[in-house]
DNA sequence: CTGTTAGCGCGTTCAG
DNA sequence: CTGAACGCGCTAACAG
């Protein structure tokens, strides 16, 4: 090898070469590129001139080092293959950008010692601010972003006695809101499908939520993979007297609207399903999905925007708590018995 | 204000800091933290208790400063919210992951103004690689690639001529394959529906691959918005003579299939459909969907795999073309009158 | 094994 | 209006 200096960066021009050929000083290059008003017009033409000439551009680190400010925010996320956390990201990244944030993003595969390696590689390269999913109480995480002094928010989950500022929804209120909605109708018995229990306060909570519930309805719990075939599954181990199903994902819901199908099972008349999220597809199935509509798109942009404002002004961040709601629509009914 | 220093970064700990409560020079802390066996098992362990008495973390972008390197790649997508974007950054991320990099997603919205934008944002911020979606020829967003001499791969589009190096799939192959297997069933009456032609250079080449097919069959072309309420829109204006549906892109094909759900069309006894992508979805739905599998997770890897390659060894990246394939389910067959 | 000396590229005083 | 000098935090030479 050459040298250790690594082949990239071969000769990139500094505002001492621009100034160089201008015949100025770097100081001046700077405050040309800075507060042009500060510079005489002939000299600013000349290093106009120059930089194309050179073919400099800035260096982002050279500038984030002095003004000790990178801009970026990270987020950490179970997977970025499924749609609420795409969403989220979606509106996440839409709002940090509008005040001139930029948005990196790690993947955790719901494995909490892969969160903390992760949140530690987002760190080692600069953000400002720390976004998770979930009240993943890892120690080591909160640790981490206390240490290095940068903000950490948990999304996903709103707790009023959270250590750590939480902007969210309630997910054991969401999930009553669920059950009460098929309560009302008259449903009795009533299957609750779910993904897997470990690793994942939200589900927790909502089934929590749900087993606290008063008495004059059962529930009978199955839980399956979080994707389709978790909800066809589930459809095919459903207990014989029970009027409705309530997912609690879209996906598992759809899964099983799907299996309905195939099976000839009018819904809702023979059985109504109810899903969770709001995902776009479930205003489309036929039926129309009745589902909980999570505020998914304004977390993303309420935590952004704590985020920022904290970032800018000193702010401190505060926990939010945004309301879920039930989206009624074709596929639940009174049960027909 | 106090002073021009922002009010975050106060006094963090330096190495400085470090080396002064340890007693030794700030060179032998770095060394410590880097080189271990270079220090003496004394010197190392006060070294060691001085960091957590200061509450010493290090500065990334310093670290960058003198390295040169930021380890970060920037990818532009036209939105996060769709499955297969967040699908290819899904396993982009992991693979870059692996390899030491992070992921800085930026979201362009399909607007070539936001587009270069958010470039120039994301060089801004440093990041070594540029991923784009499709060929978006950009002239801008080349140019400024190249001035900072940072690598810029194109996805979703392979062509064998493109002047930057692209990691995709063929479009117009893939359309024909989808065409051909109809055909095949002896569809001559097909409906194709996609999203918008303008600003998405890969639903522009499919159409016109379609378009450039040799006779037998006659396809009636139907543009809607790329949703599911666009292919239930265009399930309501179908040409009466069609035989079968070629939706080019599972979420209109899913959009179509509800639709008919609802007109209590039999799919495919009536009406054959078939998607485009491999959406998870597409092999649950009732009737489970025939479709092109777009090697979207592939070239998600691949990127990751030749840009770290590039960046470490310098080794150029070369396009790559990956195969799309069909994936015949239940959604299709022959024609039955 | 450890301290000293140089920068990395840029912004920002402070003098001219 | 402009230049010289310094510092951001850290690593890499080179001495000792």
């Amino acid at each position: 090898m050459e040298s250790k200096t690594n082949f990239r960066r071969k000769g990139r021009a500094t505002i001492i070469d621009v100034g160089r050929v201008a015949g100025v000083s770097d100081a001046t290059v700077s405050r040309a590129l800075n507060k042009p008003d500060t510079v005489s017009e002939a000299t600013r033409q000349r290093i106009d001139a120059a930089i194309i000439e050179t073919g400099y551009v800035p260096n982002p680190v050279a500038k984030a080092m002095v003004s000790g400010r990178t801009y970026t925010v990270g987020a950490l996320v179970p997977t970025l293959d499924h749609a609420i956390f795409s969403k989220f990201l979606n509106a996440l990244e839409a709002e940090l950008s509008t005040n001139g944030y930029g948005l990196v993003v790690a993947v955790t595969k719901g494995d909490p010692l892969r969160e903390v390696e992760k949140a530690k590689k987002l760190l080692s390269m600069g953000v400002e601010g720390l976004i998770v999913s979930g009240l993943s109480h890892n120690e080591e995480l909160v640790a981490q972003a206390r240490r290095s002094t940068i903000p950490l928010v948990a999304t996903s989950y709103f707790q009023p006695d959270s250590h750590i500022p939480a902007v969210g929804y309630d997910n054991e209120t969401a999930a009553v809101l669920a059950a009460e909605h098929l309560i009302a109708l008259g449903h009795e018995k009533i299957a609750v499908v779910h993904g897997p229990i470990r690793d994942n306060d939200r589900t927790r909570s909502r089934v929590r939520a749900l087993k606290a519930l008063p008495q004059p309805v059962t529930f009978f719990y199955h839980e399956s993979s979080l994707d389709y075939a978790g909800g066809r599954e589930a459809v095919e181990n459903l207990p014989p007297e029970v009027t409705a199903i309530l997912c609690l994902s879209d996906v598992l819901a759809m899964g099983a609207l799907f299996k309905l199908q195939d099976l000839g099972v009018k819904v809702p008349d023979q059985l109504s399903v109810m899903g969770f999220d709001n995902m776009a597809a479930s205003e489309f199935t036929s039926p129309t999905l009745t589902t909980i509509k999570l505020p998914i798109t304004e977390m993303g942009t309420r935590t952004a925007r704590a985020i920022c404002e904290h970032l800018n002004t000193g702010t401190p961040i505060e926990s939010e708590e945004l309301q879920s709601t039930v989206v009624v629509r074709q596929s639940t009914a009174s049960p027909s018995r």
